[in-house]
RNA sequence: GUGCCCGUAGCUCAGCUGGUUAGAGCGUCGGAUUGUGAUUCCGAAGGUCGCGGGUUCGAGUCCCGUCGGGCACCCCA
């Protein structure tokens, strides 16, 4: 009869989350779901599951050892996404003659990550994209960093600046250098220059490309313009010269930021910094990566840009498109480092204490009554002493708590305790749901 | 994938150069108290010391492996 305890494990890198931290998460996710709506973009989902030929080569050899791969019942070789991205490439390709161009969605799923798991890493995440394809226009740009400066604004992050770049300005400085097909592991170098410094980013790149310290530290002069976009751009005007590339992506930055200024987006908000390289190779035009004023250390938290030609691999249709990703994993541990996560429980706002056995009709009718005035409360479920009722409700933080024996019951009336306060009201059962507002609209 | 640090109760940790039966605080549960929580008092449960092997008369303690966690690379949200 003994049967051995299997041990309650989960895998490296995957994690449960108890109710204190799926709430916050979920109030994110809201606040990301109702934000890309009010911009219209609209939601699709696509499966975890993709053909492995899907997925492999796309984002490197790096992601390639990263993926979640296997041979599936059908002997299918079959792989699971590790962005949302790849994906949505696939799917555009697919459905792109239905849906109609220019098409605007949003993407809030899990990804998994083969990689070796540290803080804030994860080998299942929320990723939380949002992507316009279909149009070259510069009002698609404007609109992917109004997005994400709506969506920070909603979650009182507190300050925070979208610093934004070109990819094109960087290559048409290369270009002037004739440094054009270094610009992969010079961009790469260039990333790490917030953490290394501008010598060690010199010496990498005379390192893995072989160009000279002077065309290095060239590259790195524009890199290091950062700041109030006009002057950036103006410096940015001197560097760039003879190339095409860059005179384009000047245009663009420039028509970017006067756009937005004239918005009325908060100056400081949106910042340009020419450093901001991002990793992944797909991005051709605007690039932008996102930080929080108070806790800068935490990365970039949103961070996107523009893309030619998404869905190249797998159809021949031509789809550009622009958006951006919202760090679901950071913003959380940010906000818990700032204070501005809520610890309750449940969602619990009313407490109905079930204090007479034969009663639970009458509790269960207040309860609904207070449903039906959108108030979420519960009914405990024993008649336990009311001690142990109220210690719930306090362990649980649900703020008010009802009370009803046979004293209240002969009169119908009702005790509302505010559990926060201590403070305790007599009340006729039908005025219940509106003092229940009036003490949450107080806390 | 490489290098370094760390695994003792649900959590934070103590446990001496290897030496009887591994402790504390917090939390949990029960009671004081079925008409009032967060404060007080009493009591209880909870550990194959991550797991496996080795050295030893004897291992939480030393060695190896493995799994898990953290940090730095790499990369990334």
């Amino acid at each position: 009869m003994n049967q051995p305890i299997i041990k309650p494990q989960t895998l490296r890198g995957f994690r449960d989350f108890l109710p204190e931290t799926m709430i916050p998460r979920l109030q994110i996710i809201e606040a990301a779901r109702e934000v890309y709506s009010r911009y219209g973009f609209s939601p699709i989902d696509t499966p975890a599951l993709e053909y492995s030929e899907i997925l492999l080569g796309k984002g490197g050899d790096e992601t390639d050892k990263q993926l979640f791969r296997f041979t599936d019942q059908g002997d299918r070789d079959v792989a699971m996404r590790f962005d949302l991205t790849i994906p949505f490439a696939r799917f555009a390709a697919q459905h792109i003659n239905q849906l109609g161009t220019p098409f605007k969605r949003y993407h809030i799923a899990p990804v998994w990550r083969g990689e070796r798991p540290a803080r804030g890493r994860f080998r299942e995440f929320i990723q939380c994209d949002f992507d316009t394809i279909g149009t070259e226009s510069l009002a698609a740009d404007i609109e992917t960093l109004l997005v994400v400066h709506d969506l920070l604004e909603k979650l009182d992050v507190g300050e925070f600046t979208i610093r934004i770049n070109h990819r094109q300005l960087l290559n048409g400085l290369l270009e002037q250098l004739g440094l054009l097909e270094h610009s992969k592991l010079l961009l790469r170098a260039l990333d790490k220059l917030p953490k290394i410094g501008a010598e060690a980013v010199v010496k990498e790149m005379v390192e893995t490309t072989g160009v000279d310290s002077a065309q290095g530290e060239q590259v790195l002069e524009l890199a290091s313009l950062q700041g109030d976009p006009a002057t950036v751009l103006d410096k940015a005007r001197g560097m760039i010269t003879t190339s095409e590339l860059g005179k384009t992506a000047l245009a663009a930055l420039t028509e970017i930021t006067e756009t937005c200024a004239a918005i009325g987006i908060k100056s400081g908000r949106l910042a340009l910094d020419l450093s901001i390289a991002r990793g992944l190779d797909y991005y051709t035009g605007l690039i932008f990566e996102t930080f929080l004023a108070d806790l800068p250390d935490m990365g970039s938290i949103s961070s996107g840009g523009r893309y030619d030609n998404l869905a190249g691999l797998y159809t021949k249709q031509k789809l550009s498109g622009v958006g951006g990703s919202l760090g679901l994993d950071r913003l959380l541990a940010a906000l818990e480092e700032l204070g501005r996560l809520d610890a309750a429980a449940t969602t619990s706002k009313v407490l109905i204490a079930r204090f007479v056995e034969n009663r639970l009709a009458d509790y269960q009718k207040m309860s609904r009554m207070l449903h039906q005035s959108g108030i979420a409360s519960e009914v405990f479920p024993e008649a336990k002493n009311l001690g142990k009722q109220l210690k719930y409700a306090d362990k649980k933080r649900i703020p008010l708590a009802l009370i009803a024996g046979d004293d209240e019951f002969a009169n119908d009336q009702w005790q509302l305790k505010n559990l926060a306060q201590g403070t305790q009201q007599t009340l006729k059962s039908a005025d219940v749901p509106g003092a229940v507002l009036k003490e949450l609209a107080g806390a």
